[in-house]
DNA sequence: GTCTATAACTTGATAGAC
DNA sequence: GTCTATCAAGTTATAGAC
């Protein structure tokens, strides 16, 4: 097995690990363990928890711009593409409600920690954030674009947050449906005569 | 100093430390050097973490009952009672941009370690969603009470975590008056004439 | 009730053999 | 590139003197 390839499957065991235990929790025996490799040898791959942590964060931010180019490719109308955002709340609704958005967690976790990276892991949702801003830009809505997608941000990750707190499946599809009707309601191609 | 005192001072330093380090994160030597103690007297105090843990949430749970007494007696007008919550983002906007919600954050954490106690930190969210679907129910909402608490749960959660992640104080005063326009939109006096 | 001393273990991290 | 052996420091937790 060549280093490259063992480095790849440390990086995505501590991905998932850190999503699931969280950062602080997960020890280098952990994913060592998870890869199968000896304590010893992981530290061939990485010398310190910040370098691993600065892996993870690059795996999620190529995943997300990965995931957010298929969005764009799958679907032309900007609707269309932010109800795939919206949809990843019933999409993830299992793991959410064990373990939170992993991206919200991350960075409140880090935050706490007071930790160097804590910006780098917001650079998360800041692939998000332009993302979902462009959208309603293209519908129309570019004067208040950031906004709007700050807003959709929100709720998502109040909907996380509350979803892994009550482990309410109702909740989170009667919230995905108001955020819809939100959405629809941005449109102002929905209201054709106002204009 | 008498034990309980002690007990008191432990508790309270926990809380703090939980709050602004996390629960994982905060060790015995931390709490114990906070309040002054050596390592070995507190476990005279508390035998394990848990057991602190379950004093902190406890802790909580009255300091929460008390704050609700408190806005229901400062206010009379649902509405009113409402406000006083939604202003909790902006009178500890400083602490939430560091911290995050110390509810939201807890929960989300107990919930990444499978903690045992992960249910009662859960119940600090519902005082507020009991007590917030007691003021709509006043306000002639009884019918979807609890889901207008829920949603405005879910709200001061995603402005608590992206104010975390982004530290944007001009967000959170705009989701604050997003919210405060809703509010007085659910409220059916607004609209005496559609009855 | 408070302290020191210490046990038993895990942590992140290193050195060096193969 | 992978391993074993090892390190110092930190972790929860206990025993027993004062």
């Amino acid at each position: 097995m060549g280093a490259g390839e063992t480095r790849s499957l440390i990086v995505a065991a501590a991905d998932r690990l850190f999503y699931e235990r969280g950062y602080e929790a997960t020890s280098f025996a952990d994913i060592a363990e998870n890869v199968g490799l000896s304590r010893g040898n992981f530290y061939y791959h990485f010398r310190t928890k910040d370098e691993i942590l600065a892996a993870v964060i690059g795996r999620r931010m190529d995943n997300t711009r990965a995931l957010l180019e298929r969005w764009e490719q799958d679907a032309d109308a900007p609707v269309e593409r932010i109800l795939r955002f919206i949809d990843i709340l019933i999409a993830n609704r299992s793991r959410i409600m064990e373990h939170g958005c992993p991206v919200g967690t991350l960075c409140a976790e880090l935050a706490k920690l007071d930790h160097a990276a804590q910006n780098d892991a917001a650079e998360l949702f800041t692939l998000f954030r332009d993302w979902l801003a462009r959208q309603f830009s293209s519908l129309g809505r570019a004067a208040d674009a950031d906004a709007l997608a700050l807003h959709l941000l929100m709720r998502s990750q109040g909907v996380a947050t509350l979803a892994t707190a009550f482990r309410d499946e109702t909740f989170i599809r009667r919230e995905v449906a108001d955020m819809e009707a939100w959405l629809l309601a941005q449109c102002p191609a929905a209201a054709p005569l106002s204009n």
